[in-house]
DNA sequence: AATCTAATTTGACAGCAATCTAATTAGATT
DNA sequence: AATCTAATTAGATTGCTGTCAAATTAGATT
């Protein structure tokens, strides 16, 4: 798990967060934050050790007791950047940008590449003109019947893909000449 | 339950934080979500309402859609001061400030009223003491063999009873003379 | 009007987290 | 050394929460 949810996580119960709101205003041994909750000392034992671990509250010990402190510094340190830019960045890290056009091209092609239909809606028709673009090399001219031969492939309406993928920039079209090439 | 662990509790999910990251850069449908995260539309909107609870991101609809974009303004605000120092004075709000001296006393006194023991310990001390000057009236003037009489009632160590009591300051010697009172 | 689509709600289920009891450990006091 | 105390750990239980499937709703397109 990432450090984000981990501080996220350790404040995420009302007890915690009492345990901090005294720990705010004086230390305590663990027995008696027991008694102020209404918690059996495993309990409070248990919160402690996640405050602990992520640094918000420092333990010393004192004859019989662990006296239990709030590190205010940390606190405010990590509250003010805690969803920094970087952070809400650092979250998506492992989140796949292709995964919204795969779902849309496993709805619309068969198992043989082509198109059941062309999508009516924008995101998707985007989506899959992304992936019927894949057919055609980047840079390489490509005649008007040479681009509808391949386009055929996917669907019998070779005139509106042809246009869409124009219109969306996804290829482009030289003058009156009847060329067109992929970036 | 309070906003502050509403608030916290909104964010402590990998796969909200994972929203929060998405819309951080760029406004979402749905539906779209819900592929790009590989789950389903019933979980993101689960999820969604209780941003939208917390008031973190906003909706519009836009023909099929609902597109969530996230609020900044109030994220960076609710980031800055939820553990401020008021918010954490509210988390203890309900905590019973003499819960800890209740169980000493539970663990100390018989059902009649008269001690076990004298506590050992210094701070188990205390909340004996505590309980135990009640039987005396503010302001009022007793002798010190009136005193040994009624501390009788608790412990047949009277004079250590009656020496912790001035020594922890819960009651007051006049000079020489032997006269006691409660402030 | 009929149909389609995204969103939401409902109900069920699984996994996790908070809590307790009981047992154990680590230190201090006697 | 023996005893006492607070803290921790282990195991069990209970309640909460994230997830999904299925049914429903709300809106837009045809």
């Amino acid at each position: 798990m990432n450090e984000m949810l981990d501080f996220v996580k350790a404040l995420s119960d009302a007890n915690r967060l009492k345990i901090l709101g005294l720990l705010a205003r004086q230390p305590y041994s663990g027995e008696e934050l027991a008694a102020l909750l209404n918690l059996k000392a495993s309990t409070v034992s248990h919160h402690l050790a996640k405050l602990l671990q992520v640094g918000l509250v420092s333990a010393k010990t004192e004859s019989y007791y662990n006296v239990y402190q709030l590190d205010e510094k940390a606190l405010e340190a990590k509250s003010r950047n805690i969803f920094s830019q970087e952070n809400l960045a650092a979250s998506i890290a492992d989140v796949d940008a292709g995964a919204y056009d795969n779902k849309v091209v496993r709805d619309y092609v068969r198992k043989d590449g082509s198109l059941k239909t062309i999508p009516a809606q924008r995101k998707k028709l985007e989506a899959i003109l992304r992936y019927v673009v894949k057919a055609f090399e980047v840079n390489k001219r490509y005649s008007e019947k040479k681009v509808n031969e391949i386009l055929s492939g996917y669907h019998e309406d070779t005139a509106s893909l042809r246009r869409e993928l124009v219109g969306y920039s996804l290829m482009k079209r030289e003058g009156g000449g009847g060329e067109y090439w992929r970036e």
